[in-house]
DNA sequence: GAGGAAAATGAACGGTGTTCATAAATTTCT
DNA sequence: AGAAATTTATGAACACCGTTCATTTTCCTC
């Protein structure tokens, strides 16, 4: 019986995921030291990479768990309105909702990059996917012609177009709009957007 | 008369600036170091510091070329087509066609961070801005209601969205779409949104 | 409990950006 | 033009990083 050796494994991997989350929220992921993040979990510095294979890994699995938080919350919209244009704005809204409330978990999904050569992990793009497929719906029944195929471009489309507005505003290389702005400028964008989709389709 | 110092001065910096700019095309901003850097450009180690505060500084001036390049790119697009719609495809277009072929460079724009605390200055920010600007005309010209604030933040977002759709196409993080795919995929995005600008000026 | 296997430890390693006493080069003064 | 003063180039040294590894400690099997 190894049950009390797996146990501990579980127990260290938890307790360094909740450190490095920690970290990563408080001082974003440039920020995020081997050192920092063992002193938190209570272990040595060596242990990080008895549960890990580095710090990268590390982060994945942090990544990991934002990515079903935001799932959740884009979730929670998704099944509100019924109409495509309300529950794209819905969706857009709880987006831009969950970015600016957990901004460096947030970043970390978009600035973390693999050591020169390494693949991201497939079971990771899966994770990433699920952002997309929330549009798939709502897509579908504004465009009633497409195939699934096409359906998904436009989907990873929209999707890419509302980070992109997200991201860059969230950022400081530009002079940045009052989040009140923001909101109100990125629901007009998906507005304009779905009007121009059901203008196309006539 | 300090002739002599002053343009050994410049002249270093141009070694400098080039030397990253090539190191950075090759490997990407991840894979730049002061060491290669300097050897590449025939000095010490320490003489990067005496040319620049630090390598942020240094990446910056990289930066601020590649901004001029791309913004030359644009401009020869800007000045083509006279009809809105046509005018803001070509400009999509030559943003794709710059991103893909500078991949690393137009990278290294919105990759770099500066040091914690430490705000991106102000003429660099200015850089970054002109981008937007060749936007503005056309919009004004689908929005002739618009004031200048409005115009600005609208010209904004369409930059955004069509950086968004560039960006996440060009990285491995989501499946990849086949370059000529992506062309036709940001030309139709570009078209509906217009098409719905169209719409609500009705 | 004894023996063996697995895991935790933290000093040590190689590599990073940056600094600094020293040396070289350039300008200024007489 | 030559000497003194000032600025600049140098690269070894520093602090810090992720990662490794011989050693110690802990846990499982018998």
């Amino acid at each position: 019986m190894t049950a009390k050796r797996d146990a501990k494994r579980e127990d260290l991997k938890g307790r360094l995921i909740e450190a490095a989350q920690a970290r990563i929220q408080a001082s974003g992921l440039a920020g995020l030291r081997a050192r920092d993040i063992t002193a938190d979990a209570g272990c040595a510095l060596g242990a990080l990479y008895t549960a890990f294979a580095d710090l990268d890994e590390l982060i994945l699995h942090v990544n990991s768990i934002t990515l079903a938080r935001l799932g959740e919350a884009l979730q929670q919209e998704a099944t509100g309105a019924a109409e495509p244009r309300a529950r794209l704005k819905a969706l857009a809204k709880a987006y831009l909702g969950f970015a600016s409330d957990n901004r460096m978990a947030w970043k970390a999904l978009f600035e973390h990059r693999m050591a020169p050569g390494v693949a991201v992990p497939e079971w990771h793009l899966a994770e990433h996917a699920v952002l997309i497929q929330h549009l798939v719906e709502p897509l579908a029944k504004l465009l009633p012609a497409l195939d699934t195929p096409d359906l998904l471009a436009r989907a990873r489309t929209l999707f890419s177009a509302v980070h992109g507005i997200v991201s860059i505003s969230l950022e400081d290389r530009f002079i940045g709009l009052a989040p009140t702005d923001l909101e109100s400028e990125l629901l007009g964008f998906v507005d304009t957007l779905v009007s121009g989709l059901e203008t196309e389709r006539e």
